[in-house]
DNA sequence: CGCTTCTTTCAGAAATTTGTGAAGTTAAGG
DNA sequence: CCTTAACTTCACAAATTTCTGAAAGAAGCG
C-alpha cells in the first residue's frame, strides 16, 4: 500500500472521494457536472485548478467545464483568476468562503421571503393557509439573521482551532 | 375584485401561490411533484389533504401524489394519517415541523460528515486538500450542533410571536 | 494586424427524469 | 369470503437535462 502523503497525491483516492462527495452534492439538488468539479478543487493541492486540468481529471470537454465553473462562479462557490500574461484561466475555491455561500444565499432566501408574502397577502392572514405560511415566513427570517451571527462564531471558532491550533 | 378572506378560499391565488412557491422548491433542488404536493397542502385550509384532493387541485394522476408524498414523508415534510374506518389516507404538514426537516438533515449531514472524513484519512491531513477538507469537515460539525440551539430558540421566539401575540 | 491559444456558445445526440395508464395489492365492510 | 375503495408499483412515453463536437469569440504576442 503506498502512503499518500508520502508520495504525493494518490490520484485514485482522490478520483475515490471526488466522484463519492459529488454523488452527495447531486442528491442534493447540484448539478452533477458542477459538484464533479466542484469536489476536484476542493481536493486540489493548491485549491485551484485551470480549464484543462479540470477536463483532464474528470475526463470531459472544455464545453461541460465551461458551464460548471459559469454555475459555480454565479453560486460564489468558485472564483475565476486570470493568469497575468495568458488568456488561461484559474479556478479557484477559496476553502473559508464557500461554505458562506452555502449560509449566506441571501438572494434565494429573499426570494422565497417574497413569494411566502405574496401567498400569505393574497390568501389573507386571516385564513388558516395564510397564518401558516406566516409562520414559515417568520421562520425564514430568523433564520437569515440567525445564519448571519452563526457565521460569525463559526470564523471565531475556526480561527482558534485552526489559525493556532 | 372578490375578498379572499371573507369569501374563503379564492382558487386562483392559491393555485398562483402553489406553482410560485413550488417552482421555487424545485429550483432549490426539490423534485417538481414533491413541491407541487407540499406548496399546495402548505396552503390548503386544514393542512392535511387526500390522495384524491391533491390529484385533483393539481391535476394530476395518483401515480403520481403517491410518489411526492413517498418522497416527502421520507423527508420528513410531511406526515401519513390514516382516517379510521376508511382506506383513505391524509397527507399533512406540520407548519412547526416541516422547516425542522430542512435543518435537522441529521442522516443527509452525517453522511457528507462521512464522506469528508473519508477525503481527509485518504489524502492525508497533512496535504493541503485534506486539510481543506478537514476545515470543511469541521465546519458542518459546528454547523450540525449550532442548528440545534438554533432551533430551540426559534421555538421560544415563535410561542412569544405566535402563541400569545 | 494576423497567429495562436484558450474560453464560450450552440445545435443536437444521449441519458436521465418525470408522469401516466393499467395492473396489482391491501384492507374495510357487508 | 367477496366486493369495493383506496393506495402502490411498473413499463413505457414524453419532457427535460446534460454533455459533446464544432464553430465562433476574445486576448496575448509577435
Amino acid at each position: 500500500m503506498t502512503e499518500p502523503s508520502a508520495v504525493g497525491r494518490d490520484p485514485e483516492a482522490v478520483s475515490k472521494f471526488v466522484e463519492g462527495f459529488a454523488a452527495q452534492l447531486v442528491e442534493a439538488g447540484m448539478q452533477r457536472m458542477a459538484a464533479r468539479v466542484f469536489a476536484a478543487l476542493l481536493a486540489s493541492d493548491s485549491g485551484a485548478m485551470t480549464s484543462a486540468e479540470l477536463g483532464e481529471q474528470l475526463q470531459v470537454s472544455p464545453a461541460a467545464v465551461s458551464g460548471a465553473v459559469r454555475y459555480l462562479a454565479q453560486v460564489h462557490m468558485v472564483s475565476r483568476e486570470r493568469e497575468p500574461g495568458s488568456r488561461r484561466e484559474r479556478y479557484r475555491v477559496h476553502s473559508d468562503q464557500w461554505y458562506e455561500a452555502l449560509t449566506s444565499r441571501d438572494a434565494v432566501l429573499k426570494r422565497w421571503e417574497h413569494t411566502l408574502r405574496e401567498g400569505v397577502d393574497s390568501l389573507g392572514v386571516t385564513t388558516p393557509g395564510g397564518q401558516r405560511i406566516a409562520e414559515t415566513l417568520a421562520f425564514f427570517e430568523y433564520l437569515q439573521g440567525e445564519l448571519g451571527q452563526l457565521m460569525e462564531r463559526w470564523r471565531e471558532h475556526r480561527d482558534k482551532t485552526f489559525g493556532q491550533g
